[in-house]
DNA sequence: ATGAAAGCGCTAACAA
DNA sequence: TTGTTAGCGCTTTCAT
């Protein structure tokens, strides 16, 4: 049968001699309540007529669609695709659709957003990215959300809290202090930091746990430098830190792989040789890392999982329990081999 | 005023003492019509209550949601982020939202998810990634969206077209064939292929194009190693590679730059040093190519415009007038240094 | 210019 | 177990 522009519940029930609630409890509802042979005969209905489901009418039924909302800094970045990927596959098991949007790391960007995302009244709205330190708009955000909780939609931050929302919380400052301890124990004394804007919180924890823990070990961070949390942003930091001549550091630590990987481009357009000249770490584990030259000595946050665990989290029956945090493993590659 | 749990359009209409048209008119329905004093008020109430549209209702009053499918083979794949991101800025700026769905390059999946879609009423769907070599699918999807676009549904291809929907079409060949020539011009005699499965017309596009532009230049394909369309997959055809000796072979020719990256790696894993003992080359631009060592010559293609592009040609009042190609630009970098 | 009211497709009481 | 029916929130004729 040629399916019109648009099959209706209403059209199946028909074709099926039976009751459109009928239809409805065989194709969408609550499972078994309904006798096999008209179970069948629904089926049979739905598949001649291809029938698809309104996920809208649903949604309006229901009061709330099968749509999780994500919420990310920058897709075209590899640390928020990661976590995409994770968080789509575990939407897909549970039979959810992904809404992406974008805050292009802007906190009024990032409000703006969360509003276009509730009128999609999803069943969770995931925030992943860093919060902000100026919390100028925290209060609305968490107006906004608390607001869509109170309607029974679910809210799951990733990275820090802070807002009293569920977390997949990721141990940036710890990961970033065991970090700076074992570059501390390879040799390494002085170090230049690549960070991102001030206002980026897992920016500043990273940098701050990394200070620590390089500290323990006896090292200084000679000078930080910041840039854009991106590509470009590192290239150009690292080419601030090629002009001031390095002279007085032996190792040059980022607050994220992506950056590293811009940074080290612009030192070696320099002449400056990453890992030989000075030593290169990053975090976070991004694909890349492995793929640049010398393989990049980073903080493994496993991305992926994250997503899936936002997701799995948002799903589960009650708020409030959320998980440890994310533990970060640190590898340590050719990018600082150990000072002699 | 607090915002209960949901706010509804009823409540501004009462708010500000206007029916639920006025209301309606006023927050979303076609410009110019209502009295400028009445305007004012809807618009406070509005505000005053934090009304915001529930999307699902007006996708079901309009038979039509305001959100674009989109998609792709692989979100944390950079080619497929790229254009996602091209997408997503667009949609933002016409005012919708966008669902993504990964299809894991797979013409069952692709096909289920494009059920899973259609199920939202998007404006429109978009298909970004390779068109499959074995067709068995392409009816039903076609059936799907011919069906879908009967329903006043815009489909928009990215890649190659040939199921008759409009299409935002990537030289690929072409492009290729001008890589081929100029590294022929170069010096380059005897290349090794890389390339994904078989089944993936943009890989195989590719590889047709270059085999012919490399043999206009007096170059020879010496062999061609199948993997997966990935970097893993690159990097296992790599090793294939180095295994082998790579004796009688002055470039590796990768079908993507994300297969190119693995192969580096791979290569120089094996002792072997790309631009130095063989000549390497890819396809696409992605970021990573200006990271590794050495940079990666490939052909740029303008994936963020191409998002774009797609979400602007879906918008058009008329299906059918697909643009020209987007064409690919070569860019010669040190992993292909001129042969002496 | 404004309002009343009929749906849009589906779910979930409530009846039978 | 199955069917009837009242909404869900919004848009859109059609009157007024």
């Amino acid at each position: 049968m040629e399916p019109s522009s648009s099959v209706t519940l209403h059209d199946v029930a028909a074709e099926a001699g039976v009751s459109l609630a009928t239809a409805s409890r065989v194709l969408n509802g609550s499972v078994r309540k309904v006798a096999e042979s008209y179970r069948e005969r629904v089926m049979a209905a739905a598949q001649r007529l291809g029938y698809a489901p309104n996920l809208s009418a649903q949604a309006m039924a229901k009061g709330r669609a099968n749509i999780v909302g994500l919420l990310v800094g920058d897709i075209a970045d590899p640390y928020f695709s990661a976590i995409t990927a994770g968080a789509m596959a575990a939407a897909e098991e549970a039979g959810l659709v992904v809404t992406v949007a974008v805050t292009g790391r802007d906190a009024d960007r990032e409000l703006t957003t969360v509003r276009a995302l509730k009128g999609q009244r999803p069943r969770a709205i995931l925030l992943a990215g860093s919060r902000f330190a100026d919390a100028t708009r925290d209060d609305e955000l968490s107006a906004e959300l608390e607001n869509f909780r109170a309607g029974g939609g679910r809210v799951v931050f990733v990275s820090q809290s802070g807002l009293g929302f569920d977390t997949v919380r990721i141990g940036n400052e710890e990961a970033a202090t065991a970090l700076g301890e074992r570059l501390a124990e390879l040799g390494y004394r002085r170090v230049a930091i690549i960070a991102g804007p001030h206002r980026l919180i897992t920016s500043t924890d990273r940098a701050r746990g990394f200070t620590r823990g390089f500290g323990r070990g006896g090292g200084d961070v000679v000078t930080t430098v910041r840039g854009d949390f991106t590509r470009d942003g590192g290239f150009a930091a690292g080419e601030k830190l090629a002009a001031s001549g390095l002279s007085d550091v032996d190792l040059i630590f980022a607050t994220s792989d992506i950056m590293a990987v811009g940074a080290m481009s612009a030192l070696r357009r320099a002449g400056i040789i990453p890992g030989e000249h000075v030593g290169v770490a990053g975090f976070d584990d991004i694909s890349t890392a492995r793929d640049v030259t010398p393989p990049l000595t980073t903080v493994a946050i496993p991305l992926e999982e994250i997503g899936r665990s936002a997701v799995t989290q948002a799903l589960l029956d009650e708020p409030g329990d959320s998980p440890a945090p994310v533990t970060g493993t640190v590898l340590i590659r050719e990018s600082t081999p150990a000072r002699t």
